[in-house]
DNA sequence: CGGCTGATTGAGGCTCGTCAAATGTCGTGG
DNA sequence: CCACGACATTTGACGAGCCTCAATCAGCCG
């Protein structure tokens, strides 16, 4: 089971969370069900409200790029173009406040505050990917998943015992490796005692400063 | 040399040039020197007037990732903390203007359409690194070095012939890759007949048709 | 208890990295 | 103008890390 997540670390004055009306809309999505894909109408910004998102990219061939997981308070979708560049999918059953594109920029065209939110929220968005290139472009496997595992340890905050909402597959692809590989390191972890795999998707972090030595 | 290059594609209705006064404060830097470093205050934003520049940012034991390349027109610096996650250093010889980040938040305060600018230029950002992680996550080393150029002539502007302004390291620190492998997929595509190297910093695409379908 | 899906493990191969040497480029000074 | 030296780039040989393909194992649900 998830832990509750709140939606960021950092001042929740300029938050979209205090601008926004209360809960407007919301949809509810099935496991592996999809939010929206790319090429469609960008009509919306969504906000997890349970469960877990994810955003990816797909190149011709299949191959699949994840950009980001969304937890619950996370906010998604949030395009400049007309259309949707990338694709969202549940990653759980999940609910979603889905918001107006339309009352949304009309929102920040009235208050400051609204605009500032959304610009925080953008340029948040842009740090996470900027941290996530760092990663991709050159970090080794093994840095890769210490690194994911600990994002999601602060992000879920959990302390040590972890309930990780994706499966390798996920993991995989947001990291830029295999299934296989991810599985070997997790494996590999454990065997130097650093974690624990109790089950496929409860993991202990057993020593978090050595993990976090390793990413340093 | 390098071609003349304006700053974005799409309409620049949005863009910051036609919110801001007429060049203010500009500084000249040299090849390789800094312009900002990490944890230094973030009291500018910075436009590229003429040269480029990189942004980079780097691991404990020298690993460096370059976020982006930023030729004249593009802005750099752009960060919603109060210090640089990030270090920017001149490329070749650069002039630079800077804007008081002081500056800028009032302005956008005062102005929607400074706001929705700097707004947009965030949100062209985060649109380019999740590019990147595609590129870092899931694209070989020839997908990566043929995108590079083709990214390179699409925004200088350039037909078939490019002038480089990175050295060798430069677009391997970019790509997530070694100068060796940079240096080995460039002379493999010549042997392919798909690009010609007259000189180090001075290539040409032969074909770009089939240059771009490599990386479809 | 099967059967299905997802995860792990194993063997082997390929891509890219490492280390080293050769070659090219460019600025400086004779 | 040419020679030299410093540095960047290219090339080669080899190895490591990660991927591929395949088999086995673990959960989970009817």
């Amino acid at each position: 089971m998830l832990s509750p997540i709140r939606a960021k670390t950092f001042e929740n004055d300029y938050s979209l969370d205090a601008v926004l009306p209360a809960p407007g809309a919301c949809a509810r999505f099935h496991r592996d069900e999809e939010i929206f894909g790319e090429g469609e109408a960008a009509d919306y910004v969504y906000q997890v409200i349970s469960g877990a998102v994810r955003t990816y990219r797909i190149l011709r061939d299949g191959r699949r790029q994840i950009d980001e997981f969304h937890f619950a308070g996370d906010y998604f979708g949030l395009e400049m173009t007309e259309t949707h560049r990338i694709n969202a999918e549940a990653m759980s059953d999940a609910t979603v406040r889905m918001i107006r594109r339309g009352a949304l920029s009309d929102l920040a065209a009235q208050r400051g505050d609204a605009a500032r939110a959304l610009f925080r929220l953008t340029a948040e968005g842009l740090q996470r990917c900027q941290d996530h290139v760092l990663m991709l472009g050159r970090r080794s496997a093994q840095e890769r998943v210490v690194g994911l595992l600990l994002d999601i340890a602060t992000r879920t905050r959990a302390d040590a015992e972890l309930d990780v909402p994706m499966s390798r597959q996920d993991m995989a692809d947001y990291l830029g490796l295999t299934i296989e590989t991810v599985s070997r390191t997790l494996t590999s972890l454990q065997d130097e005692g650093l974690i624990a795999l109790p089950t496929v998707r409860h993991m202990v972090l057993k020593d978090r400063r050595a993990l976090e030595r390793l990413v340093a």
